[in-house]
DNA sequence: AGCCGTGTTGGACACTTGCACAATAGCCAC
DNA sequence: GTGGCTATTGTGCAAGTGTCCAACACGGCT
């Protein structure tokens, strides 16, 4: 019995949800679960958290709050529009590894039952959408991209990315990774008024 | 206690999943639930079904079967290329409700744990696949559509439609029904080499 | 009419779930 | 040291799950 401070706890409990949650999936993690994951008693977890739907909401953010923040220091590396977005387009293959994509389609289906679930995943695909967008606006703004909505464009784009990404990692065929980048990034150019190529082909 | 021949009460029992599936989503349907559904005991349910996994997975196979159906009538009934393809964005927003799409996100969902589930939601997502890939073929050989790779662009437009589809059915906001068919037309107008608005206006 | 096959019942079973709560045990201030 | 605060335990509970099965009752057959 290893006495933690809260702050430490809270962290343990996080981390061990995620774990359990990327092994058997968001539907099927149950307070137990986490509890034997981290060693301890089920109760503890009660001590700490006000209840099952807020605890998978707050690891999914922790699980897919991380692969953005990947992204975005990716993004901040590197400069120039379209050298930002092949960033984008690179890093989403490896960010949305199966077992974080996984978790998506375990939240976009919880959505309707858990409130907090819904909310979490709600504003994590905004911020997804928010850094397209941002960098869409500022490929305008250089004049090296042509788009009159850079809000609707990025969802566009993060929705046929998305959808591909679904069908690759759900059924397992039909679509391959490397297509899933390509077609999406050929999509951003036609979205963005850019040459053929100019970010699908590769480096 | 109505008496039903074999046949009759299968026919019964996946209508009432179905019903009870589109009301509470796949994952949180139970045996109890279908059983008061039908008005009978749930220990019938069992008489005929050999598990719980299997049900579900043939009722989601009727109720998106339906849908699909109902698609491929609808498109069946109008000739013409292009009129063709704007049937089919029609029916699609008509087809998924959503509480239909609903039960695909559930099925994406569940697909990595529940083989059943996962071959049938694989078959449909094919079948869908195939009914705008015969569309788009149609429309090359008549040369109203110019399009090199019709399996490959019936993947991008649905995966396009599924995606942005998918962020209206589960947070409720962001992109409301009219804009998810509007740019899921235009991004098949340019798949296809047609004019803009071609697809896209309103009739 | 009576009988028998079988569709149907309703509850038992063994199990799991999230959550609550008294009791316990470790750590820090004094 | 020692007391007190609190992190942690472990058990209990009520409600839920899928599955099973002996008993029942309806409908067609003789």
């Amino acid at each position: 019995m290893v006495r933690l401070s809260p702050d430490v706890r809270r962290d343990v409990i996080l981390d061990a949800t995620v774990r359990v949650m990327r092994r058997k999936g968001m539907a099927a993690t149950t307070v137990r679960d986490i509890a034997h994951e981290m060693g301890t008693s089920s109760g503890l977890i009660h001590h700490y958290v006000e209840s099952m739907d807020v605890l998978l909401a707050d690891a999914f953010e922790r699980a897919a709050g991380e692969d953005l923040q990947a992204t975005r220091i990716a993004l901040a590396q590197v400069s120039g529009p379209v050298a930002r977005l092949r960033i984008f387009f690179a890093t989403y293959v490896r960010a949305e590894q199966d077992w974080a994509f996984q978790l998506w389609l375990d939240a976009w289906s919880e959505a309707v039952r858990r409130p907090a679930v819904r909310e979490t995943s709600h504003r994590l695909n905004v911020a997804w959408q928010q850094v397209l967008a941002t960098a869409i606006r500022e490929g305008t703004a250089d004049g090296v991209f042509t788009c009159d909505d850079p809000e609707a464009a990025a969802w566009r784009i993060l929705s046929l990315l998305d959808g591909l990404t679904l069908q690759a990692v759900a059924h397992e065929v039909d679509i391959d990774r490397t297509s899933v980048i390509r077609w999406s990034a050929r999509f951003a150019e036609s979205e963005l008024g850019l040459a053929a190529g100019s970010l699908s082909d590769l480096p």
